[in-house]
DNA sequence: GCGGCAACGATTGCATGCAAACTTTGCGGA
DNA sequence: TCCGCAAAGTTTGCATGCAATCGTTGCCGC
């Protein structure tokens, strides 16, 4: 299977230098949309032929999110989408905590006007959104306003581990909140954030956010409880060598 | 050249399914330890023939080491050693402070009272290397003390991140404190860092381990500062494309 | 019937070849 | 002398082949 031929048919996807970058986004949006199961086994061969990416560039991709976290890779026995246990996902949600404690008392002092307006104005569409029990768009919303008051941190660093480990717990985070107490709760937190962040209250900006950090655990906890139920036996991690380096954490 | 050859010299190190490992493990020691100065090329062949990796194993390690930040994937042209900025620099120490900070703050409820006096017996150690003026052997101590005190959060992800975070400007944290005030001052910091660490005072703890962060970046800086004088001009970063997806934050 | 083992098939790990992109060198013109 | 350009040389990107390992199936002995 030659890239030449997929060259001919899409042109703008396949310029030399991008099979290695195109198969890592491949492969992160279809681990984070759901597209590959968590615990499920990544073929090489299966890869190559459902996509039409070559081995070698494959395999780069596979060590790349590897170390991203979203794969395990067992020497000699392939790569799995990651499965976490319970305390992978606390440990998660408490660096979590800690980075958006971090940037929110960085953002209170270095996010400028505009970007709090915007901020803002993310809160307001997300209320509406509330208000009209949309819940997608809802967490696509909140997801937005975590991200702003994170990079109003103007800190490339932080940002940079905020959203890969984000990506690793994202299919627990958006999943829950249908107790209509517990959304409203989660509401009237994203109030007090807001009002920390336009008083500019950098040490108050920062506990709100890890309480409610710390509300989101409680909600995931649950969403990785239940589908831990739902997993009959199936894919509960391979066996033998524990895990190579570059795995999982 | 035939990894078999050198399976027969060495067969220790030459397993099958640890190629990859290895050339990772390598590269990295090179980089940390000054082997491969930051900003030099590293060429496939040279590492090739120097280390004898071959060169599928050899560019897996590169994507594994520029996803932590060591080195830069420039498309088409090759990886460099990774070249701090100032403000590169100010992201990960403002990082690292929140995650001691979020680590102290665990550890002084979660370490074990064994836990805390093998801390304390490395803060002796440490001070006996301090009275003897021995700064390489402090530098290790001091090095394991905050890595002991972020362990004892027990919480993986955070001692991932921060050894990944770490080893990126150990280069700039560990050739400072020549003068003997600013070392007599990060005593006195350790100081009270163990006391709170003893007392199990969380928020103490927190913010002690910020603000002798905070000493340490004063430091970095200036080391930084040193190395860009010194660089008449050689490797100040590639030019052309930015920089690739999987290079730099 | 059940546990262990051997052969087979499937899958990964790695070395390498070829083509594309980049870099350097050398030349001609201004 | 210096700039621009073209050809040669170098280096990277990727596809693929071969060998080693793993998983499985079927058989034999108990």
């Amino acid at each position: 299977m030659q890239l030449l031929s997929e060259r001919e048919a899409d042109p703008l996807d396949s310029a030399r230098g991008h099979a290695t970058r195109q198969a890592t986004e491949r492969l992160r949006e279809l681990i984070l949309d759901g597209g590959l199961a968590p615990g499920s086994r990544i073929s090489e061969r299966m890869v190559q032929e459902r996509y039409g990416i070559s081995r070698t560039p494959l395999r780069e991709a596979l060590k790349i999110l590897s170390v991203e976290g979203l794969v395990a890779i067992y020497p000699n026995r392939g790569a799995v989408v990651a499965l976490l246990s319970l305390e992978e996902l606390q440990a998660a949600f408490e660096l979590l905590a800690a980075l958006d404690g971090a940037a929110g008392e960085l953002a209170a002092d270095r996010a400028s006007d505009a970007t709090i307006a915007e901020i803002a104005a993310l809160h307001d569409e997300m209320v509406r959104h509330y208000e009209a029990r949309q819940l997608q768009d809802y967490f696509r919303v909140n997801k937005a306003i975590h991200l702003a008051i994170v990079d109003a941190a103007a800190n490339p660093a932080i940002s940079r581990v905020y959203r890969s480990e984000s990506a690793r717990v994202d299919r627990y985070r958006y999943r829950g909140n249908r107790d209509p107490g517990v959304w409203a709760r989660s509401i009237r937190q994203h109030e007090q954030i807001l009002d920390a962040l336009r008083m500019r209250h950098g040490a108050l900006l920062r506990e709100t956010l890890v309480s409610h950090r710390r509300s989101g655990f409680d909600l995931a906890r649950r969403v990785l409880d239940e589908d831990l139920a739902h997993m009959p036996n199936q894919a509960v991690v391979p066996v033998n060598e524990p895990a190579p380096g570059a795995g999982r954490d």
